[in-house]
DNA sequence: TTTTCAATACTTGTC
DNA sequence: GTATTGAAAA
């Protein structure tokens, strides 16, 4: 382990070689752009610091700063300061802006990452006290799930009774409190398979060291064992790490946090920076905990208090100050700017969830010819099934939008299948990979072919490539068969031979040419096939990123995302989970209904903790708004086709009432009781056709008897086909949502298709292309 | 071995 | 309503 690529190869010589800005200045400049308590938190570089940043206090800012603050007084060398993060995202965007700061020393810090992707580094260099290899796989939620069934099985557990998920969520809990399988006690055992939790929890833990694998969890945990079977290795690290700094600090679990505190050691110059208002992710196993309990965990630590809020105007700050208010057990802060006093919040009742999506629809499109981009708003859901209806209507009218959070690229079965392979080819022992691909494309290597590979693996305590090599070889096979798996052997030998040579990008192609992969999709004559072929092709492309396979296989397991491009002019449609860390200038906050949000299960599962968590939820919605934040809720919503009438959420409530404005619909005329009675006799037909023509008729009259304005705008948005769409009446096409259809009727560039599955819908022609 | 059908559940979702 | 998943049938 050593190189260019060795994490402990750049002494502080780097310093002295560091570019200019570095020079110690008198006042530095950034320093003066701060407020005295952004200032504070920034200067108190010794011993423990928390720093609690309201929603819009400059958080990040002063995490840069604080970074820059410490190299230029020369404090440490980049490589010296843990600075963590939860998300990709958040370290990409925190290593842009040091790099505004201070120029190229960012290339330095080569410890600023994701509590996961450090965590693999330090892990992948002492990997064998951990009984690992430096190779190790990093398997997500799906092989977990599947090396859990496995487990299962093995040991004669009815998967009917004793769900593989509720498993897979007991050793995620534990994992998350840093506790092994000797650390779970009778009680907690007890929660699956009448106490064989523990038992099933240590076999799945020799099942990934046999596979050479780790998952989420173990990237920390593992840390932690060996940091204390190992108190060098430890001093080592907390030698190094002169300063640790943490992002989202109310994001942290167990396991993070005793991880932070080992290596804080006892110079203990820890800074923490989080909120617990915007604490939103308990149900993942953050732990409120952690932050509340920081002086107690850091004794003389520093609190600072970050209040004055630079992003949103007072009404909305005294709107959601006045929500939160309503939660206990906080640390309690009082957001407060000096900015004039702005607009209410406008809160709004509708019949049903379609009108809300309506007319969110006509108020986009009004302040969008006020002037507002389109990309200074968003709709803000509690739920993602929520969605569907903003998009039916930004489709209808032509707005355009993006859906954020949406199906990942590296979660694509094409996708997956494709990095299976290659992950058999960089590391054999990866069974979980290996038995994807056995039969894929299918080559007579069925259920029967892999029970004995995994009889023979079992047997001889050996990982299944290995098996099955072995099995190829000997006579124990059935012979049709026989030949076949040795091919795909031999073919895996091949590829893995050709790594050291080849480029990998290269490699990949081979592979999935050679495999007979490519052939499968080429055969499949599917709609799908030929996006998956693209797919795969894009795959390959981005591979050339990297610098070897390995790189590249890590990268796609800890990085699994798509940079997202917020530049374009498009409305945002997201949850208020993804929208965490993000402002706009308008905010649509739909859904604020009792059971949609607070959402059923979180008060039925979480208690009163639950319903703060869901008030600090709608708390982060409200603060992501800098001018106009819409609330609004719905007498009736559609939920898995069911009509349900619902109240207005407790929250609505809870918004002081000197900062709101009640608009109501007019149409919203009904009482709860009557909607009650309502709903209770015409629920079962409310999918028969003469209801849904009812509803299209509404939905069309509306769109027609619109100020002729607004049909114009529409049009323009969209029309970049121009008139001539080129679609005719009986014209196959394919949308990229709704799939086949006809086109029924067009009109310029607006056309009417009748799709397959969803019936008679409007759209626009640049969203269909030929069939 | 593959296709098809029925049963099930369904909040949020990083790494 | 729908997507996924597992078991039975072809």
């Amino acid at each position: 382990m050593s190189g260019p690529d060795d994490p402990f190869a750049d002494p502080l010589e780097r310093l002295v070689d560091a570019p200019a800005p570095l020079a110690p200045a008198a006042a530095p400049p950034w320093l003066a752009r701060l407020n005295p308590e952004q200032r504070a938190a920034v200067e108190a570089l010794d011993g423990p610091v928390l720093v609690l940043a309201g929603a819009g206090t400059g958080k990040t800012r002063v995490l840069t700063t604080r970074l820059a603050h410490i190299l230029a007084a020369r404090r440490a060398a980049p490589g010296q300061i843990l600075a963590v993060t939860f998300t990709n995202k958040a370290a990409r965007e925190m290593k842009e802006r040091i790099g505004d700061l201070i120029g190229g020393v960012v290339e330095g810090m080569q410890w600023l990452g994701t509590f996961h992707s450090i965590g693999a580094r330090i892990l992948r260099r002492h990997a064998e006290i951990a009984g690992l290899k430096p190779n190790f796989t990093i398997l997500d939620e799906d092989d977990q799930l599947r090396l859990i069934k496995q487990v299962i099985e093995a040991a004669g557990i009815d998967d009917k009774r004793h769900p593989p998920r509720m498993f897979l969520a007991c050793i995620d809990r534990w994992k998350n409190r840093g506790w092994g399988p000797d650390d779970i006690s009778a009680g907690e055992a007890h929660g699956y398979a009448e106490g064989r939790g523990a038992a099933l929890y240590a076999e799945y833990q020799a099942r990934l060291k046999t596979l050479n694998a780790a998952d989420f969890g173990d990237l920390l945990n593992l840390n932690i064992t060996i940091f204390k079977a190992r108190p060098d290795i430890l001093a080592e690290y907390q030698n190094r790490f002169r300063f640790i700094l943490v992002d989202e600090y109310q994001d942290t679990n167990v396991a993070q946090h005793i991880w932070l505190k080992l290596l804080a050691g006892e110079r203990k110059n820890v800074c923490c920076v989080g909120d617990d208002d915007q604490s939103i992710y308990g149900w993942r196993g953050a732990e409120v905990g952690n932050i509340l309990g920081f002086e107690r965990d850091f004794p003389g630590a520093r609190i600072i208090r970050l209040e004055r809020n630079y992003r949103s105007t007072p009404q909305i700050l005294a709107a959601a100050s006045g929500l939160i208010a309503e939660n206990k057990g906080r640390l309690g802060k009082t957001l407060w700017t000096e900015d004039g006093a702005g607009e209410k919040v406008i809160v709004s009742s509708y019949w049903d969830g379609e009108e809300e999506a309506r007319t969110i629809a006509d108020e986009i499109e009004s302040l969008q010819r006020k002037g507002e981009s389109l990309a200074q708003m968003a709709i803000l859901v509690r739920a993602s099934f929520q969605m569907r209806e903003f998009e039916d209507r930004f489709i209808a009218l032509g707005i355009p939008y993006r859906v954020i959070g949406g199906p990942r690229f590296y979660e694509r079965l094409e996708i997956r299948d494709a990095l299976a392979y290659l992950r058999v080819v960089a590391q054999p022992d990866d069974g979980l990979a290996f038995e994807r691909i056995v039969n894929k494309p299918k080559r007579g290597l069925g259920e029967a072919a892999v029970q004995l590979i995994h009889k023979a693996a079992r047997a001889g305590n050996i990982s299944l490539a290995r098996a099955a090599r072995l099995l190829a070889d000997s006579d124990e096979f059935p012979t049709r068969n026989r030949t076949t798996l040795r091919q795909l052997m031999d073919n895996f030998d091949r590829w893995r031979d050709s790594v050291p040579v080849l480029p990998h990008a290269d490699l990949a192609a081979i592979v999935l040419e050679e495999s007979g992969y490519i052939d499968m999709l080429q055969n499949d004559k599917s709609l799908e096939a030929q996006g998956r072929l693209d797919n795969l092709k894009e795959l390959i492309r981005s591979m050339a990123d990297f610098e070897n396979l390995a790189g590249f296989l890590e990268h796609v397991s800890l990085v699994m995302e798509r940079v997202e491009d917020d530049s374009a002019e498009r409305i945002s449609i997201m949850t208020l989970h993804a929208a965490k860390g993000l402002e706009f200038n308008t905010v649509f906050l739909p859904g604020w209904e009792e059971g949609l949000f607070p959402h059923q299960r979180a008060l039925d599962e979480g208690g009163r903790e639950g319903l703060e968590e869901e008030r600090r939820l709608a708390y982060v919605g409200l603060t992501r708004a800098r001018k106009r934040a819409f609330v609004s809720h719905a007498a009736n919503r559609r939920m898995y086709n069911q009509w349900q009438a619902a109240i207005s959420s407790r929250f609505i409530s809870e918004l002081p009432p000197d900062h709101i404005e009640m608009r109501d619909s007019g149409h919203f005329g009904a009482s709860q009781a009557a909607s009650n009675r309502w709903t209770s006799t015409f629920a079962s037909d409310y999918s028969n056709p003469g209801w849904r023509r009812a509803q299209n008729a509404t939905r069309d009259g509306g769109f027609k008897s619109r100020p002729p304005m607004l049909e114009a705008s529409a049009t323009l948005i969209a029309t970049d086909t121009g008139e001539s769409s080129g679609f005719r009446p009986g014209d196959r096409v394919v949308h990229a949502k709704f799939g086949n259809g006809k086109v029924t009727a067009a009109e310029g560039s607006k056309l009417t298709v009748r799709f397959d599955k969803d019936g008679e819908k409007r759209v626009i022609a640049s969203f269909l292309r030929r069939a």
